[in-house]
DNA sequence: TATTGTTATACTCTATAACTATA
DNA sequence: TATAGTTATAGAGTATAACAATA
């Protein structure tokens, strides 16, 4: 998926939407569209996707964390993920170490590499959130994050 | 995308997961699949899809509107609803006809059989949407979806 | 020449099956 | 035998280019 589209950014003012504006699956992907188009703009440069962002936050917080939790934690199928992870080992932003207790298990570590690239990322992050969510208020941009936690099973 | 998987519904307590949960366009990627894992099993026995519901639901309420408008406002590109579209026409769900102003257009109405699919859809919808909201107060989902709608272009 | 719809096609993302190695 | 990781591969979903018919 890449860039916006010239078409979709005020949408068809004379159609009637009231249905789908009160469904919330619909909005949410709309929503979430939104978003990671803003985010392929603003981190380009940078060369991270959404997916690659999740993951570098994820190992950064939690080193040597396995690739089945990740996966589980992201909403990645295993097979998926050890694509990407392949991508970003080769590219020398993250390191994988095979578990002295368990040989099977492999724990990823982020290379000094991939902890400069994370860390550049996440002075792009705070920005473009407040970009995306310009419409709200500080205190509604709260509620918006918190009602997003109640329904998810974290 | 099918159903759910064994491995996500309690996902990993143990991880360090504050910076992705206040990450609001990971959060609503989760949110998004949620829904529409939940849509596949509520509606699978109609053979709905969340892309065919909106696009009755669309057509529905705006009898006559063009391919080009329905692709613009549910993000869809033209050649991909194409697709979708003629499938729902040799499935006799739909009817295209030729518009007599301008003759390139194309307006789009629902068969009879659509026109009941859809109203037996209609009916699993409330259910649905609040088992997905359960977590949620009555007020707190109008103000998710109050939320949602101010961040998008509508 | 520009626009609407359409076809063909390529690319990305996601899903399943089967294999290796450890336990 | 069961589990963690990996490979190979197939299937959706989404993207662009090019074309026909009409304006």
């Amino acid at each position: 998926m890449k860039p916006a589209g010239k078409s979709g950014q005020q949408p068809e003012k004379s159609l009637n939407l009231q249905a789908l504006q009160r469904t919330p699956g619909f909005m949410l992907r709309l929503a979430q569209l939104k978003f990671f188009e803003g985010f392929y703009e603003e981190f380009a440069a940078l060369g991270v996707t959404p997916a690659t962002y999740a993951i570098f936050v994820v190992i950064r917080d939690n080193p040597g964390v396995p690739p089945s939790s990740l996966a589980s934690l992201l909403r990645l199928r295993l097979p998926n993920l050890i694509k990407i992870l392949n991508e970003l080992e080769s590219s020398g932003f993250i390191k994988r170490n095979r578990s002295k207790a368990d040989r099977r298990a492999v724990e990823l570590m982020l290379t000094p590499k991939g902890a400069k690239l994370i860390h550049e990322a996440a002075r792009v992050t705070a920005p473009y959130n407040q970009k995306m969510l310009a419409p709200l208020s500080e205190a509604e941009q709260r509620t918006l994050l918190e009602l997003l936690n109640r329904i998810l099973p974290f």
